[in-house]
Order: structure tokens, then C-alpha cells, then sequence
DNA sequence: GATGAAAGTGTAAGCGCTTACATTCCTGAA
DNA sequence: TTCAGGAATGTAAGCGCTTACACTTTCATC
């Protein structure tokens, strides 16, 4: 801890140009306000200097962090990966700077994430999801903190919100696979607690159907699926569908069909969720509803700039498409 | 702007306390300086007043932030994931938080992002590769921040690294696909630019044959891969092996062949790197190489807090393995 | 040239913490 | 009982910035 990370401040720099803290401050975030001849004093000084605002004072000083965080399950799978990359390009281009942290689907850790994140000064949040801890959300309500959940749609539910309806997606699926004739449809899905998309999903499959349907958990891994197919293809009546609630699970799916000889979708179609690039890279392909990530990620930051400014809520429902591939067809 | 985000201080909560903003601030730091009756009563103050220290302070005050940084090229798709994740996790155990950007693998790009994270107090970074530009390169020396590269193992260099030698990785990979009799080896390779894993990787081949291979350069998706082996094979005498960056790549290759009406490995073999997810989940799998990414992110992380404590700069250079799988046989 | 408004600049008070140092309290040995 | 010395606590000085307010310049207008 020597003289490490010595950085010139504000001060040095108003020394160097011959002016005052002030106006070098305002060089920087108003320039407009200051003459062109001090501004370019300033600015020599800054360049000479290596000058690079302090950021923990400037947020206390200014009383905003331009900060603005999303806690996401995962990174470990791609299903968060592109619509949080939206997300943060657009919350960029305003200005504000992204952190992000994962709960590892776990709302404890996602209550401490969001803690975190609020004690480095986020403005505004992005959640995934509308489900989790009382005390978390009491806590969100007192600070009114600006959030919008992102993944999920439930007209229900009041507060910013940018999502599509879980359920009807995956009512859209059952119904596409018990047109083509399947009436033995089982599901593989994550763990639920918690996860009110996953929720949503196995709710929407069983009122498709008007049942409940066999479910085998798994986590969003290839061999936990390839598990929980297994274990399906133990049932009698053995399931001709399977629907996953995840392109990952669905790959695992086939991948397990295969290694027990069993031909998709000769003998069991396999449906999947998200409409990840693995969906494609598989052969079969897999028949998926696709969801518009990018879209959302973009849509979320700008409801949440728009709060920010004072705006008000809003829900937007997002629609879904099914995509039909080669994973699923009529049972023999 | 009202009184949104009003919070506890550490002034309130001495105030309920009975005792002094000092005692409060020791309480919550350093337990063992405070009298149990008074920390006591500091706890039950934080707990009803629902305290949270505010971190620009907490940075500011203390000078330092507990913060380390890491930019990775992309979110996008799992590379990294996985040794972000063991990074970040180590990072956490030891009591200070991460921050993460990507650069979009631009060179300049991550300069910026480099710069932002220093200004939001990172004091350690984790990097991806050697190589990047000599500006940001001076100011983190002249800073003296202490950074880590890893992915990526170059004993010209100096400085900490951990990561494993790109070089030899692909090397291996060559003799495997020399070994079974192929003479008509391609690459499909992300741009180079700024990119000194895949560099090496691409020289480790050539060396591995003793000249320059055929190289289509592509992006890290399926289509472009798919693309790119396309047009290798239109060359003459076409490729019997087609060794990919990424198991990304080699998954799109395969997904070409497949529309092409080429057999892999029959036809065609085709190489991954990385060992994803994905190199199981298509058929055939992908004889790949696995990359210890969980052990390199601890690994950084270790060697980064081992830094900041005054340590050593260490290289270390990982194993990796040659996984061999279906995608790969002797040519016809 | 005098005048007042507008434009540019400076002064200084914090923002919410940590921590060196000063002060007070308590303990046990003499 | 006394008193040294450690333990517990308090006091207050910043950390590097922003910004209200005060002040000085500039300049068009009369």
C-alpha cells in the first residue's frame, strides 16, 4: 500500500490549468458553461495529467451513480446472455454504467445481490422475474427504488414489467404437438422454487392439456436432462413428447434419446424453449418458441431510464413465435 | 429527485445508538474493538433503522474499495462464463465484489472499459490475452494496478498469466487429425486482430504441418462458421479436416456439412476447442480440446489477492487435454 | 462613457464514511 | 486505596468531488 494508484484529482488539475476546482468540475460535465479558452486549458491539463474522475466522489458528492444494475440467475447458459448484452448497450448509450450480479436461481442470494448492488449506488434495477423474498420487495418499496422485471408478463402483478407470457408459450407448444396427434406428453423442467417463469410454463402445459403433466426436474445442464429423459422413458405409457423448458434440456433430451436408441422424432419428439443457437446445431433441430431477447434487454433499459426521469409504469406484453423444426412430429 | 433513496446513515444510526458515527463504523468493521453491550445496541439500531453503508463513502474514506475488475471479450457466448464464474466466486469468498465489462473483443473498446473500472476503484484486473494496446498498457503500469492474463500462456512475456499454451493446444490437435492420415487440413479462425490466443493457435497449427494453413475467418456463431466451412469446401483438393477456434464454430460446421450432404466424420472431420456444452450436445460430438476453465478463474483470482497482498507476479501454465469424439476419423 | 444583464469564475460547504489521536473507563497489582 | 495501562469510546480531519451562492468580467445598449 505504498504510493500505488496515485492519480491526479481535480485539485491537480485546477492547479496545472491556473483555475478552480469548480470550473474544471464543470469543464467536464458542462462544457457549455465555460469559456472556450479555460476549457482548453483544462482539457491540456486533464490530458497531461492522465486525469480520470474519482468515481466514489463523484457519486457522493453529486448524489447519483449513474448506476444502474440487473441481477440475472446465470451466466452460465446463454438464456441471459444476449437480452442483459441489449440491456447494457442501450443503458450505455445514456450514459449510465451496468452492474450486474447472478442469484444462482436462489432468492436469498438474489436478495443480497440486489442489497449489494443498491449500496454501490444503482439507481434502478432489472429483475428477473417477478417472484421473490417479502422482505426484499418491502425493502425495494421503501427506498422506491425504480425496477422493472424483465422475462416474465403476469397482468396480475402491478409495477413496471417487460415479458412475455410464459404459460400462453407453452400452451402453444402442447397445442402444436397434440395437433400433430401426441397424447402422451411429459415435461422436463427446472427447479421451480422461486422461478415463476418455469412456473408459469408447467401451468400453461397443463391447462393445454387439461391435466397435470408427468414432470421430471433437472437442472439447466445436458446430463441432468439427459437424466430426467431417462427417467420419462420409464413411464407406461412411455411419453411420445417431451417437452422441455429449455433448448439446453431439449439438447440433453436428444442427446439421451440417442444414446438409448430411440429415434427424434420417430419415437419421441423434443421440444425446447428460448431459441438458442444450440437449438440449431443439434440434428434434429429443435422445435422451440423464440423469444425476442434483444428486443426485451432494450425495452427493459429504456422503461427504466424512462422511470428514472419520472415516468410512469408500465407492462409490456412481448409476443412469442413458435418455431417448428425437425424435433417434433406425428407419433408413429 | 424528492426524497427517493433516503437512507440510513451511519450518523442515524450512532444517533439511535446512543454512541458515536467511530463506534458505529467499528462495530460493523472490526467487531472485536467494540464492547458487547454496545455492539448490541449498534446491531439493533442498524437492524430497525435497515442500515446499509453506502460504498462510494465507504471507497472514498477507506481508499480503497474492495473491488476487482475483469473484462472478458463477450457474454455472448459461454466461453468465459465458466471461468468468470469460478473467478467471481473466489473473488467473493475473500470479501470484495467483481465488476465485469466486455469489450466486444475491441481492442479499444476494452481500453475504455479498462479505464472505467479503474475509475470505479477497481484495484486488481483480471484480462483476457497478452495482447492490447500500448496506451492502456503504459497507464496501467504507470498506475502500478495489478492485472493478471489469463487464457492464454506466453513465456516471452512477464508479468502474471495464467492460462495454457494456445499454441501447443492446437498443435495437439493437429497431430490427432495427422495421426489418422488427413494431408488437407483447414482452419476456421475468429478475426485476429487483437486476438493473441487464436494467433497462436492458427501459428501452433502451422507449425504443427510446417506451413500455413487454409484459413476461413469467422465470427463465433453458428452461421458464420457454417459460411466459412462452406467456402472451404470449395477449395482443391478439398479439405478432409477442419479444425475450428471454437467449439461454436465446429458445431455450425457440422450443421453445414449436414446441409451439404456431407458426412462428418465420414466426409469431413471437424475439430472444436474448449470443450463446451454444446460439443456433446450435437452428433457427432466434437473431438475438441478441454480448457480447465474453472481452475484458471480460482487460479486468477488467487494469484490477483495474492498481488494486492504485496505478492509475486507468477505465471502458470495449465494442461490442457485432447478429447477425442466422434467428429473425427481417419479420411476415406 | 455609463449601465445592467448575461456569462464566466471562484469560494466553500458538504456528501457518508474511516481512522489517527485524544479522552474516558475499567481492571488488577501494589 | 491507588494508579498504571489496556480497553472502549469519542472527536474531528479528511477522502475527491459537485454545486449553491457570491463575485467578477464582458458586452450590447443607451
Amino acid at each position: 500500500m505504498t504510493d500505488r494508484n496515485q492519480t491526479a484529482t481535480l485539485a491537480d488539475v485546477a492547479q496545472a490549468a491556473g483555475v478552480s476546482t469548480a470550473t474544471v468540475s464543470r469543464c467536464l460535465n458542462e462544457p457549455e458553461k465555460v469559456s472556450e479558452r479555460t476549457r482548453k486549458k483544462v482539457i491540456a491539463a486533464v490530458n497531461t495529467l492522465g486525469y480520470a474522475p474519482n468515481f466514489a466522489a463523484q457519486a457522493m458528492a453529486a448524489r447519483r451513480s449513474k448506476t444502474l444494475g440487473a441481477v440475472i440467475p446465470t451466466m452460465a447458459n446463454a438464456i441471459f446472455a444476449e437480452g442483459l448484452n441489449a440491456f447494457q448497450e442501450t443503458v450505455m448509450e445514456a450514459g449510465y454504467t451496468l452492474l450486474v450480479a447472478t442469484s444462482n436461481y436462489d432468492p436469498d442470494e438474489e436478495e443480497t445481490q440486489i442489497r449489494t448492488l443498491l449500496a454501490r449506488g444503482a439507481e434502478g434495477l432489472m429483475l428477473i422475474g417477478h417472484e421473490r423474498n417479502q422482505s426484499i420487495k418491502d425493502y425495494l418499496a421503501k427506498r422506491n427504488v425504480p425496477k422493472v422485471v424483465a422475462w416474465a408478463h403476469d397482468p396480475q402483478r402491478v409495477g413496471s414489467s417487460i415479458g412475455f407470457d410464459n404459460a400462453r408459450a407453452m400452451a402453444a407448444i402442447v397445442n402444436h404437438v397434440k395437433g400433430l396427434g401426441h397424447n402422451h406428453i411429459a415435461l422436463i423442467a427446472p427447479p421451480t422454487e422461486g422461478n415463476d417463469r418455469v412456473q408459469a410454463r408447467i401451468a400453461g402445459a397443463a391447462d393445454a392439456v387439461g391435466h397435470a403433466l408427468p414432470t421430471e426436474i433437472a437442472t439447466y445442464d445436458l446430463d441432468a436432462a439427459a437424466d430426467a429423459f431417462a427417467r420419462l422413458m420409464t413411464l407406461s405409457p412411455r411419453p411420445t413428447a417431451v417437452l422441455c423448458s429449455n433448448d439446453v434440456q431439449a439438447a440433453g433430451a436428444i442427446m439421451q434419446a440417442r444414446a438409448m436408441g430411440l429415434a427424434v422424432p420417430g419415437d419421441v419428439s423434443v421440444t425446447g424453449f428460448d431459441d438458442l443457437a444450440i437449438a440449431r446445431a443439434v440434428d434434429p433441430a429443435i422445435t422451440t418458441v423464440r423469444v425476442p431477447h434483444k428486443r426485451m434487454g432494450r425495452m427493459v433499459a429504456e422503461q427504466l431510464l424512462s422511470r428514472l426521469a419520472g415516468g410512469a409504469d408500465r407492462m409490456v406484453e412481448l409476443e412469442t413465435t413458435l418455431v417448428v423444426r425437425g424435433s417434433t412430429a406425428a407419433p408413429q
